[in-house]
Parts: C-alpha cells; structure tokens; sequence
DNA sequence: TGTTAGCACTCAAATCAACGGAGTGCTAAT
DNA sequence: ATTAGCACTCCGTTGATTTGAGTGCTAACA
C-alpha cells in the first residue's frame, strides 16, 4: 500500500501545517502552501482517498483534516527530516548541558534533576529521567562498621558507584577485630556477583565462615539484597509536567489530572523504562498515542532514549508531549542529551 | 469589636454550611437550619452587619455570602470544636498510621513517602512531608574507605541517623595503615561537631595532625560541610497534588498549574518549612488565604505540624486545600500524625 | 482522463434574547 | 425588635440565529 508521490507530499504538508498550528487543515491551506500548484478541489479529493487509507482524519464533518496516528507514525518513520536549520538554539542547549556536565558530575542524582528540568523547559513538554540501573548489579564493595551501641552501618556500593545504607540494629555488639574479619569475608565472598550469583548457595557457604556472628551475617545479606534488587529503587526524575497546560487538547481538566497525576505517582512511568531495556541498540522510541505503554498517556506522543552511563549501567530519558509535538526536535535533543551523558564517565577515564 | 452572642451563631452557621457545600449561603437556608428561630429578613439584617464588619461577603449582589478571610481565622480561632464524632473512620486511619510505622520503620524515606500519600488520600487534599533535618546537624560518626583504584569513599553519620556518602577521586591511594590512622583522626577530632564549630579552627588543627594526606583530608572537609550544611539538601516528599482539581474553585486551569508548579518544584515548599521551626511548641499553624508564606497559595488554606522525631531533629507536615477544607478534621489528622511520628523512635528505645 | 470551478450543504462556535430562580434590600405592618 | 411582602438584581441556562470555514459532488474543461 504504497502511496504515490504527491499523495505524500499532501499527507506531510498535512502534518507540517497541523504540527504547527494545532489546528485542522483545509484544501484551501495546502493548495496555497505547496509548489504542488493544485487547486483546493484537486486537493479535496487526494484529502478524501487519503482518509480512507487512515491516514487523516475529520473532527467532524465540515472540518479540515488532522493527521491520525497512523499518519504521524508515517511521519516519523520515513518523512522526519533532520532539522539543520536551527543550529543557533541548538547550540545554546549544547552549551547549558555541557555545563551542568562539568560542573557537578560527582552527584549524579543532582545532574539528572538538573537535566530533566532543563529538558522540560527547552522542549515546553514533561520530561522524566530514571536514575541509571544495572540490568544485573553487581557488589562492587560492602562494609560494615560501627556507629553506636547496638547500631550497625552497612554500607554497600554497587557497580556503577551506586551506593546504599542500611542501619542495622544487632542485640550484642562485636568486637572490632571480629569485625575486620566478618568485612573481609563479606568482600571476599559477594564482591563482583549478582544477586542471582549469591543466591546460589552463597548464603550457605558463607554461614559456615561467619560462624558465632550468623545473626549479623544474615542481617547484611538481607540489605545487600535489599539493595541489589533492582525492583523497588528504581528513582524518577521528572519536571515540567505542567506544561502540559500549553496544550489545549491535554488540558481538559481530567485528562490534565490524570496526566500530571502519573508523573506525581511514578508509578506508571517505570512502564516505559522496561520497554526500553529491550532494545538498547538504537536508544531511541517513538511511541505515538495508542502505542505507548503507559495507558493514561494515549492522547500523548512518548520519545524515550536509553543512556548508558558505564558498562551495562543505564537509565532512561523521556519526553511528554501531545501527539502534535515537535518530533524532529524532541529526537535530535533526546539524542543530544544521551550522547553527552553516554560520554560524562566513559571520557573521564 | 466582640461580636454579640447571635450573631456569632448565624456567623458559625454560614461557615459551618458553606464548608459543606462550598455554595453561597443565603439567609433562608440559616434561618432554617438553626435553632434561633429567626426569619429570613432578621437575617438578613444581621448578614449585612456581618459583611459590614468584613467576616462574609457575596461574590456579587443577589448571590449568598461566602465567609471572607477574616471570618475563617475567627472560626479557625474561636469556633472550631473538637469533632469526636466520626470516631470510627478516625480509628481506621490510626490504624493504617500505626502498620505503617511498625512495617518499616527502619527506612525514614520510606515511611515518610507513604505516610504523605495515605495523607492526601485520607483527606482529598494535597499534602506534604519535609524529610528530617536537625537544626545544628552533628557529626556522628565518618569513615573513609578505599572503593577502588583512586577511588575513596566516604561515609558520614550525623545525628538523627541520616547518612550521606560522597565518592572522592584521588590521585595517589594510601594504605591501609595510614587510613586507619586517617579515620581515627577524623571521628576524634569532628565527632560530636556542627558546622559552625567545625569552620572554627578545627581545620586549621587537623591541617597539622594529618601530616602527608593534606588533600585527602581537605576532600573529606568539603564531603563533610556538604552533607551537614542544611541549605540544599532539603528533601520533600508530596502527595495528592491533583487533589486540588476536586475543588471548583482551584481547578481554573492557571491556578492548578501554579499551584501544581509548586508542588512539582518544591523549592517554594521550602518557606512554610522554615516559617514553621519559629515556633515549635504549639506545633500546629494554620494559614489562611493571603496569610500563607506561599504566594501560589493565596486562595488555599494551609496547615502544617512540626513534627520531631528525635531530639532536635524535625521535620514539616502540611496540607494544602481549599480556603474552605475541613479544619477541624485536618488539624485532628495532623495532630496526630505528629503524635505518631514524635514517638516512633523515642519508643523504641 | 485528470483538473478545476461552482454550488449546495454541514457543523461548530459565537452571539443574543428571553427566562427562571435564588437571593437581596427596603418598607410597612405587627 | 421582628417579620411579611415586594420589587429588584444578577447569574446561569436555554434556544434561536448567524457566521464562516470547510466539505462533497457535479459538470465543464484541457
């Protein structure tokens, strides 16, 4: 089902025009705005075949056409063109992130707050950013010491330098040459393995090793666990929900409720982020109304990005817009964005 | 300016009714449902004394009144009764309260998050909790590891068991005798610490105790001064902030939207934080309208609690409703809340 | 055969008049 | 001091009318 030339060109003046004004568009507008130099009339009739093909479609009768989503997906997969054209705002972007890049890469929680609210306010649509995650986490390090009677710190830190607490109440405390020996044992034994690895009969060998302190051996496996699964400490970053308002058709006031409500939530956004752990290789998704995953969004158009912080360590970008949004320039800032975080520690090296 | 016996009563009855409904109420709707016996036209009298002394007003003529500002704060102050009625689903809430706090007590973040949510769920308005924070944070307890190839990582322990980490990149890697040493240093000599005595000297005195490891020790400093100074890292968790489109008169979509922003940043948040730590004793505020510190708030009322879970460490609840959100019932919930989280850590002890 | 001019038709949105109802303020009677 | 009664005000709703943008179809044209 191919569509002959100029019945493409209509469908994408069609999209252009609608992209731009958010408002449906006549015959008479693509006759006058195309070097196609056909009448209104002639224009009526591809408009016509092309609503039956599913590409576009009335509001109601009487009305110009708007692109369905079949049609934008059209768009976005063969007609987006790379926006050359505005290389000076683009520059700019460029500049404010490198910034942020240099300026505070040590606390990467405050670099991807940053970074979400400087995407919402460059794009004017919502921006998420998940706080990378290793597929398989891995122990990179783990120590236990102690702060006070009775109180226990376990520290763990993960590859990828995520790092985890856990207090950790103990009945009796232990001596400090007992607690040298239980930190090498725990180093020794979990460093470098997944949490599949170490439940594999791990536990097991170590409480032959641990000896007198099985109690507390237990209780630093719990929080290595606890803080190796990847389930519930997946953080969200997200800004700019609001912006929403911009957008007439997003702001009726229980769509807008529901919208902002699943960015407060949170919830629902980590839908999107296991979407795209399945394809890695391009890093990029268009999901147009229907597609996307996350159900309170249909009226909306997702792109996410997949960045990879360091070897197997990575998170997820995310733009929020309505179906008419700016595609060209949400994929060019998305894959700005994950190109420079891709290389924030990789270069440092 | 006291105000005569009955006009209080029909006062208290126009607020009492528009509360309820959240319409204009007129004077036959009072005349009937109080006991003063009183027809319409006597109210009516008495109404436009009540506007004149600027407790009511009508949104316009031929229209009921609405309790202005000054009529809220007298009812706020002087009329509101302790409602034992709705015993029942009071108790429930105590209950879920309670689960909550025997689950998972050992992780603050947590906790907080869900007690927020179960906030804005039970009352249908917006809430917020501002994490912990002591007032003059002290050092409890730090310890420098080695994580990896020029790689320390240092843990710091302050009062209230908060835990801040910070990677520090060095040049050169020190062994492990001299790092004891490092650590013994630093917990004897900044244990027990705030800030401002730290920046007293102190720095000038470890420079000369720490001999060779001058830049490790600086780094490990400035790690410290970041995670003890109180200024930015300032955690609040919200909930419910959609809630406010269930209120007419909030839900005009630029209200919501500034109001949402405001949630949505937290940094306006920060304000009624601050304001509350002024008085802690009462531990109770309320603000009503213009009175509120935030200025996206003008048309909500707001009532926050301090809460303090260990000595000297406190935190802020708050609610953040419709001019006319059910007091009574919010400052009750608060309360005790507040209870609850005041002795969580106490108890346990 | 593809293109176009012309025309009747449709529908949403804006404008306007009319009306009902809730509530008031005032006056005169109790 | 209280109240019944009445004229008045103003909001919100309803329905009719108009306007304008845009369509689909037909017939003429190149």
């Amino acid at each position: 089902m191919e569509l002959e030339g100029r019945k493409l060109k209509i469908l994408q003046a069609i999209i252009r025009n609608y992209l731009d004004t958010g408002e449906p568009v006549g015959s008479r507008t693509i006759s006058k705005y195309t070097d196609l130099n056909l009448s209104p009339a002639t224009i009526r009739n591809e408009m016509a075949d092309l609503e039956e093909l599913g590409y576009i479609f009335q509001p109601h009768t009487s009305a110009g056409r708007i692109p369905s989503d079949k049609g934008y997906r059209l768009y976005v997969d063969n007609m987006m063109k790379d926006k050359e054209q505005e290389l000076k705002a683009r520059e700019k972007e460029v500049d404010d992130m490198r910034e942020f890049l240099n300026d505070k890469v040590d606390k990467v929680e405050t670099l991807l707050k940053n970074m979400a609210k400087m995407l919402a306010n460059n794009t004017d649509y919502a921006a998420m950013i998940s706080a990378p995650q290793a597929r398989k986490n891995k122990v990179k390090f783990i120590q236990l010491s102690q702060v006070e009677d009775h109180r226990m710190l376990c520290v763990i830190v993960l590859e990828g330098n995520i790092i985890k607490n856990k207090i950790i109440n103990v009945k009796e405390d232990i001596d400090n040459e007992t607690l040298l020996k239980l930190n090498i044992l725990f180093n020794s034994s979990l460093n470098g393995l997944t949490l599949e690895e170490i439940n594999l009969g791990i536990i097991s060998k170590m409480n032959g090793q641990a000896g007198e302190q099985l109690e507390i051996a237990r209780s630093v496996l719990d929080a290595v666990a606890e803080a190796i699964s990847t389930e519930d400490n997946l953080e969200i970053y997200t800004s700019g929900a609001t912006n929403i308002f911009k957008y007439p058709e997003l702001s009726d006031n229980n769509k807008a409720k529901e919208l902002i409500s699943t960015f407060e939530e949170k919830q629902l956004l980590t839908t999107l982020i296991e979407m795209d752990n399945e394809n890695i290789e391009t890093g990029i998704r268009v999901y147009i109304g229907e597609e996307t995953p996350v159900h309170t969004m249909k009226d909306c158009s997702v792109i996410t990005a997949t960045y990879e912080l360091e070897e197997g360590v990575h998170g997820t970008i995310g733009i929020i817009g309505p179906k008419r949004m700016d595609y060209e320039k949400v994929v060019d800032t998305l894959k700005n964005i994950k190109d420079q975080l891709d290389s924030v520690y990789k270069k440092k090296e």
